[in-house]
RNA sequence: GGAGUGGUAGUUCAGCUGGUUAGAAUGCCUGCCUGUCACGCAGGAGGUCGCGGGUUCGAGUCCCGUCCAUUCCGCCA
């Protein structure tokens, strides 16, 4: 069949166009038959145009154009004209006009397809998987990969401008002891062993220095075997960097410089450097995690100086063993039913907290007054001094938990984050919040093992 | 490796303490409709209730097993 091939994209033709006789190609996205006229919104990855079929204006065209359904690739030929007045559509760009067609070609039909291809669907993954070819389609996962391009591109080039190589590095190597387990591929040459896949290029960007060649990055896909989480792929993109001669310093302005290009380039935001820099230590005694989520002000504290007399055994055996007690002060939630209470003291056993003290904030009338089966254990002095310490009112909640102190403090900081999210503390559009986290130890105690073990290192792996 | 949650129409879900013909929305099909844009209106089709076993007069519903999905812990960083 004979059709001339497509002179405009689906998000291209403006009021400047209007007249031109035009050959648009792509998917059926929506289909209005009102019976005399049928509408057709056709799509392409730049975006829908709307395109008419009037009998008076070419019945053959009409009428085959009461056959097409969703997603069947065609190729239609026509004129753009400016839309009726008060018919204009605000929501697209190419709005203000529509294509009347003189000519359809139906390239491909196609089945009706298994989910909606349009951006607000709640179908689950696998299925969406199954069909990826037709996930793809939506407009909200094509952004995601030209985003992904967009990224490599300003990466390449800024680290291009700063003297970097890029380097490809071998994706069969030998076993290297990161802390994953390694992806293995038999040998065929050398029977009984194995190549593993690269967790980073680690070792070769290391004998690039050694090499002499200064300063080297690469977008590099890195393999881990280990099991998944909801935002944690087998396979994942790293954008790895080397460079020789350096202090953190260094470090600190050159990968700023690309952060601050990201946020101009793709997202047109100024972000502010250097930014923040908190210590390894402070991160998890206020936030309970080694990246935590500045977006809410929720803090931890630690209470070991309150409690460092104290005759309660719990937190007495966590202060003599180095340990930590550590408060958390949820506003406003001294009405937590005690089922709501269980709840959340199920949710940090099942971080490995043995329990969870929980501590209302009234007024008696003459003061503020502690609730709780744990106060027969406190002091007054102590009493004081925690509501000193965490700045507390009427109406509000403590949570506090003790014991090893990373381990207490990670647990803390899931609470912290779980209470977020109850507290709707998150807002949808929130500010990033930048920032580095500095002195992470070289290594840690492990209490099972009784011995340390080296912590990976933001520089290093 | 462990724990929780879920699996019912093409899709997303509802289905109470077990009880007549398993529902809704949307999608799909048919008809009507010349300016819609989530078009509208009318009608219709569509189900091995994941799978196997058990309890019961009777199981989508309860029990056991199993598979799959998903979230978290461990793990990883």
């Amino acid at each position: 069949m004979q059709f001339r091939s497509r002179t405009h994209n689906c998000g291209e033709l403006r009021e400047k166009n209007i007249g031109e006789n035009v050959v648009l190609n792509g998917w059926v996205d929506r289909r209005r038959d009102l019976g005399g006229v049928i509408f057709i919104e056709i799509r392409d990855r730049y975006g829908i145009t709307q395109v008419v079929f009037e009998p008076t204006f070419n019945p053959q065209a009409h009428t085959e154009a009461k056959d097409l359904r969703s997603e069947f690739v065609i190729s239609i030929e026509g004129i753009v004209r400016k839309r009726p007045a008060d018919t204009d559509n605000p929501e697209l760009p190419t709005g203000h006009i529509d294509v009347m067609v003189s000519k359809l070609v139906v390239l491909n039909e196609a089945e009706t397809p298994p989910f909606a291809i349009k951006d607000e669907i709640d179908t689950h993954e696998d299925l969406r998987l199954k069909y990826r070819y037709l996930d793809l389609r939506r407009p909200k996962l094509q952004k995601s990969l030209i985003l992904r391009h967009k990224m490599a591109q300003i990466t390449r080039q800024y680290f291009d401008e700063n003297s970097f190589i890029e380097v490809e590095t071998p994706v069969l190597m030998k076993s290297t002891p990161e802390g994953a387990r390694d992806f293995l591929v038999p040998s065929r040459m050398h029977k009984g062993k194995f190549y593993a896949l690269p967790q980073s290029p680690q070792t070769y960007k290391q004998i690039l220095m050694v090499s002499g060649m200064d300063r080297y990055f690469q977008i590099v896909k890195c393999f881990r075997d280990e099991d998944l989480r909801a935002d944690r792929q087998l396979e994942f993109t790293q954008i790895d960097v080397e460079m020789s001669f350096v202090d953190q310093e260094d470090i600190f302005v050159v990968v700023e410089g690309l952060m601050k290009r990201f946020f101009k380039q793709v997202w047109n935001r100024d972000l502010d450097t250097p930014l923040p820099r908190l210590s390894f230590d402070e991160a998890m005694e206020k936030y309970g995690s080694d990246k935590p989520d500045l977006r809410f002000d929720l803090e931890m504290t630690t209470l070991n100086n309150v409690f460092k007399n104290t005759g309660f055994k719990v937190f007495k055996d966590a202060i003599d063993n180095n340990g930590v007690v550590t408060g958390l002060l949820a506003p406003e939630c001294g009405e937590y039913t005690r089922n709501q209470l269980d709840v959340l003291t199920d949710f940090v056993k099942g971080h490995g907290a043995k329990g969870l003290i929980w501590i209302r904030v009234k007024n008696n009338g003459n003061g503020l007054e502690l609730e709780s089966p744990t106060m027969k254990f406190f002091n007054d002095e102590e009493k004081k001094n925690l509501i000193e310490a965490l700045g507390t009112k009427p109406g509000d909640l403590i949570f506090i938990l003790s014991g090893s102190k990373l381990k207490t403090l990670n647990t803390m900081g899931a609470l912290r984050l779980e209470m977020a999210r109850r507290l709707d503390l998150i807002k949808e559009n929130a500010e990033p919040k930048l920032l580095w986290v500095t002195d992470f130890p070289l290594f840690e105690w492990d209490e099972e093992s009784n011995r340390y073990y080296a912590m990976h290192h933001p520089f290093t792996s």
